[in-house]
DNA sequence: CTTTAATGTTAACAAAGTTAACATAAGAAA
DNA sequence: TTTCTTATGTTAACTTTGTTAACATTAAAG
């Protein structure tokens, strides 16, 4: 009975992994069962794996990149500065709110800690880098004074902020966005908003 | 030897569990150790509350009307509707900084369900509606048109999800507040920033 | 005083993460 | 080919945790 050295065990549990996570959050994922569910037994994922944490580093990591890659996308598509913050900021939620579990992890507590996995911490940092590129416009950075730079650089973080916060209220469902409205549509009129009080007629 | 009934054992978990959750999380509150530091055996906390969850819940509700205390303070203290905004955004940071396990337990997916706890679900909407009263000044309601209504509710909605993003974002270190700098003046410089493209001179 | 409800305790169970000890397969070295 | 080594699996154990059941004691109601 050949059932020793079923072939890539390592890149199913990474495809059950994520498949389990996609459901359940991280916190849903047991190392158990996802050996069970493989069809390996329950101390295998550790020849693979740095144990949890290790499985979880490495979906978060897949996850970051395809983020990364989509925020990249909508960037270089986008040739108005304006436009491209606004585009990234849907971009952004709108990933959050197709892979809420997924933006979990990337930005959770159940998310392994970065000291301890350098490539996820390269791939963190690689993703908003994308981001901080695309809103200072780093093409343009050398014509900068020191004041421009430091003002671009908190547009980037308000631009982050604003999008972080409507992609979180919205996969915990403290916010519905309207049924009847464009999911982008909603986000860009709350980017949009302008908190300054509105001229009493 | 009297080891039984030392009082009320129920106040004495909670503010353990307080104290336990403040330092490590909610994921750190493991309801044995819990017992063991209180002193008490290991099944006590069931006689007072309903396992884990009931633990969480009546510690989030506490967090809540604290939060919800604070946020109606500043709200009540603040003339200028705009002002307001701002002062709300960056007391809901504060609070976020100052305690931010009990603000993950607040809105992150270690919070019990609100459909099992009707008493954490009240404490919820009520510390959000304290927001949102705020923000679109309910006191003049009766005077504002359909239109005006809804703009009304976008701009809160665009403020607190603002400040809710620079809240995650700060407590997950992925945004660090510059030291030299008050954490408020920060916050408003965040909120007020505007994402429309600045003159080219 | 008796009965009962509240509150504690100990003991057990299942599930999870992890590690150790052992088994087998595959490939390198002889 | 035969042997040695390494990678990969397996089983079995240990610890911690959440939870419940069965039993004990106290406080209060009747």
């Amino acid at each position: 009975m050949g059932k020793y050295h079923h072939g890539d065990v390592r890149n199913v549990l990474l495809q059950q992994a994520e498949t389990i996570l996609t459901d359940e959050g991280p916190s849903g994922l047991s190392l158990r069962r996802l050996a069970r569910l493989t069809g390996v037994s329950e101390a295998a994922p550790y020849r693979h794996f740095d144990g949890k944490d290790g499985i979880l580093a490495a979906v978060a990591i897949a996850a970051l990149e395809r983020f990364a890659a989509q925020l990249e996308a909508v960037a270089d598509t986008t040739e108005q500065h304006e436009e491209r913050i606004m585009a990234l900021g849907a971009a952004y939620v709108r990933f959050a709110v197709e892979n809420p579990q997924h933006f979990r992890l990337i930005f959770g507590r159940e998310r392994p800690p970065l000291d301890q996995y350098p490539e996820l911490r390269d791939a963190a940092d690689n993703a908003f880098d994308v981001l901080q590129r695309a809103v200072t416009s780093v093409d343009r950075k050398a014509e900068m004074t020191l004041a421009e730079a430091a003002s671009a650089y908190n547009r980037a973080l308000a631009a982050w902020s604003r999008a972080h916060g409507i992609a979180m209220l919205v996969i915990d469902r403290m916010i519905v966005p309207p049924v009847d409205q464009d999911l982008s549509d909603f986000v860009l009129g709350l980017l949009a908003e302008d908190l300054t009080i509105p001229e009493s007629t």
